[in-house]
RNA sequence: GGGCCGGUAGCUCAGUUAGGCAGAGCGUCUGGCUUUUAACCAGAUGGUCGGGGGUUCAACUCCCUCCCGGCCCGCCA
């Protein structure tokens, strides 16, 4: 029964898809417990579109368990893939991105054509391998997203024997493998065999298979050249014999092994296999294996700033990156979002996100109305799932508000402002306080990053180059003086306005001084308020343009 | 070349399952808060539903075709 990826989920009254998806899966009656999985090759620097493997089926999984299943949701490091090309960019377990030139690039050059988890860690770190490495950063991902997953590698499914069986099937039946493969891809003819052993003279994986000895457990081989893309991976030539457990499956059979060896009943996939690897995967579970094939949903990719994500370009962003803007639970919120989309993740614009997420939130807790029942649905069954915890008292601080705070480094400062202008209500528990506040660092990260009009720096240690005429000398001179005198923020603002006017100076013009003295700006915040806020002898000084 | 997914207001997106008055938020504009900006309150502004053709009493929705973005047919989230 061909199931058609991109159906599954869609067409159903429900207003989260998740919730959809879970229909589906238990329309198949499957047993506890139900298996969600994900996969990725290590092969590079996990981008925030890899982790759709992760986040996709978490709210699948979420929305199982509130049924009352029991649900195991895994991951599988493909770590026995072999390395095709080196990367432009590679990352340390700390995330800090560095080029080919910062690695021993020559080292990565000789292991192509072997497994990831066979080739040395590019860092001076305890990972193990290559694809322990970088499989490491996406588990160091789904910790700082706060999602439970367990992850599977690949090459230990094989060195532990799990896949002997699959293996052996498949290559019992190779007949039926190559006229199934055949259908999908041109290249399968009648030498094809569907196992590529290593070499053990060089580690490599080859395709140059002579000989299967089932009986034996053996598969005979000559190290030939592989074409990988536009380049050839060079074989030594070495002739010799492997077994089931050195060597892998090609991956439109392992994946389907991978569904069987972990009984998954659900998978969701870029559309990068929708119309390749699913179809074949189908087909080979059912007619090759003799498995059913998991529930399947194709989700859409992400491009990063209008752009194609891309590990080999480098036009990526980690979770870490996106953490140092965003809390976790708007990134989750992000994932929440219809997977059929094609969606755009731009650090200029992500403060729209984080309005929504808030919107989101709000709606959750019925103060907002939503713009339909969907809207209302989709928050009530995903928002329990998108926070460690539904705290009603909860505040958020408006994301442009919050990075307009970061001009100070005064926390109490943040606070009163934000007090002031009614984002923190007076009766906001001392957690939730300190929460909202933590979004400051976040947005104010953003807004340096960025350099947009929010991103104010109050100018503490050095006087910036101003220029003023006369008139405006004598204004500031006189505000500084009232200033002195020791009066509340309300009062400077209103003696700010009595001064211009004394001066017969344009309102905008004297609060433009104002700005360009503690901003070396032209806008900031409500300047009164704000000197009032600050340490009186600084502000004095500044206005008599001392400091 | 063949196939698949997406394109809805300036921006971010709902709505398309099963044809029935084109929506929300943000932005913008105006006014208010006897105080610029940010925020807040009130009101207003907003569309060839990617283009064209067809079916229908009726099309964002179904059919055909073309354009744009992305993907697959070799490995990729």
């Amino acid at each position: 029964m061909a199931e058609d990826p991109y159906e599954v989920g869609r067409g159903s009254e429900r207003a989260f898809w998740a919730e959809s998806v879970a229909d589906a899966i238990e329309a198949r009656e499957p047993d506890d417990p139900i298996v969600i999985k994900g996969g990725v090759s290590p092969s590079g620097v996990p981008h925030i579109g890899h982790f759709n493997e992760i986040m996709r089926g978490y709210y699948v999984a979420q929305s199982l368990r509130d049924r009352g299943h029991e649900v195991r949701q895994v991951f599988t490091a493909d770590d026995k893939d072999r390395l095709r090309a080196v990367p432009r960019q590679l990352a340390d377990l700390e995330w800090n991105i560095v080029g080919l030139g910062d690695v021993n690039a020559g080292a990565l050059g000789r292991n192509l054509g072997k497994p990831y988890t066979d080739i040395p860690d590019p860092f001076d770190c305890d990972c193990g391998s290559y694809g322990a490495h970088f499989t490491n950063l996406l588990k160091k991902s789904a910790e700082l997203v706060g999602v439970d997953v367990d992850f599977v590698s690949n090459t230990e499914l094989y060195a532990d024997g799990e896949f002997e069986a699959v293996s052996r099937r498949v290559l019992d039946r190779a007949d039926r493998a190559r006229e199934v493969l055949s259908e999908y891809q041109n290249k399968v003819d009648d030498d094809y065999v569907p196992f590529l052993p290593q070499c053990r003279e060089c580690g490599k994986l080859t395709e140059g298979v002579t000989e299967v000895d089932l009986e034996a457990g053996e598969v005979h081989y000559v190290c030939t050249d592989v074409e990988a893309g536009d380049q050839t991976i060079e074989g030594c030539g070495h002739e010799g014999v492997a077994t089931l457990r050195d060597g892998k499956l090609p991956w439109r059979f392992e994946w389907p092994g991978q569904w069987e060896i972990l009984g998954v009943d659900f998978e969701p996939f870029g559309k990068d296999h929708a119309e390749g690897s699913w179809p074949s995967g189908e087909d080979v579970a059912e007619n090759v294996l003799d498995i059913e094939p998991p529930v399947p949903m194709v989700y859409e990719w992400f491009t990063l700033e209008g752009e194609p994500l891309s590990s080999s370009s480098g036009n990526v962003v980690t979770v870490d990156e996106v953490l140092e803007i965003l809390e976790p639970e708007v990134l989750r919120y992000f994932f929440v979002k219809n997977p059929r989309k094609q969606r755009d993740f731009s650090v200029e614009n992500v403060d729209r996100l984080v309005d929504e997420f808030d919107r989101f939130e709000e709606i959750y807790f019925g103060d907002v109305e939503p713009r339909d029942e969907a809207e209302r649905e989709l928050a009530e069954r995903a928002y329990p799932m998108v926070v460690d915890d539904v705290r009603e008292d909860r505040v958020r601080i408006p994301y442009t508000f919050a990075a307009v705070l970061g001009m100070t480094e005064d926390p109490d400062v943040r606070e009163q402002i934000a007090r002031k202008e009614g984002h923190i209500p007076e009766d906001a528990p001392e957690w939730a306080v300190e929460d909202a506040l933590a979004r400051v660092e976040r947005a104010q990260r953003w807004a340096r990053r960025t350099g947009n009009e929010f991103d104010y720096e109050l100018k503490r240690a050095e006087l910036p180059d101003v220029d003023f005429a006369p008139e405006m000398e004598a204004a500031l001179d006189e505000l500084a003086d009232y200033v002195a005198e020791g009066h509340d923020g309300e009062a400077i603002q209103s003696e700010i306005y009595e001064t211009a006017k004394r001066h017969d100076i344009e309102m905008s013009d004297f609060f433009a001084a104002g700005y360009r003295l503690l901003f070396d700006d032209t806008e900031g915040p409500q300047l009164g308020t704000f000197m009032g806020k600050l340490d009186r002898g600084f502000v004095v000084k500044r206005l008599r343009r001392e400091a």
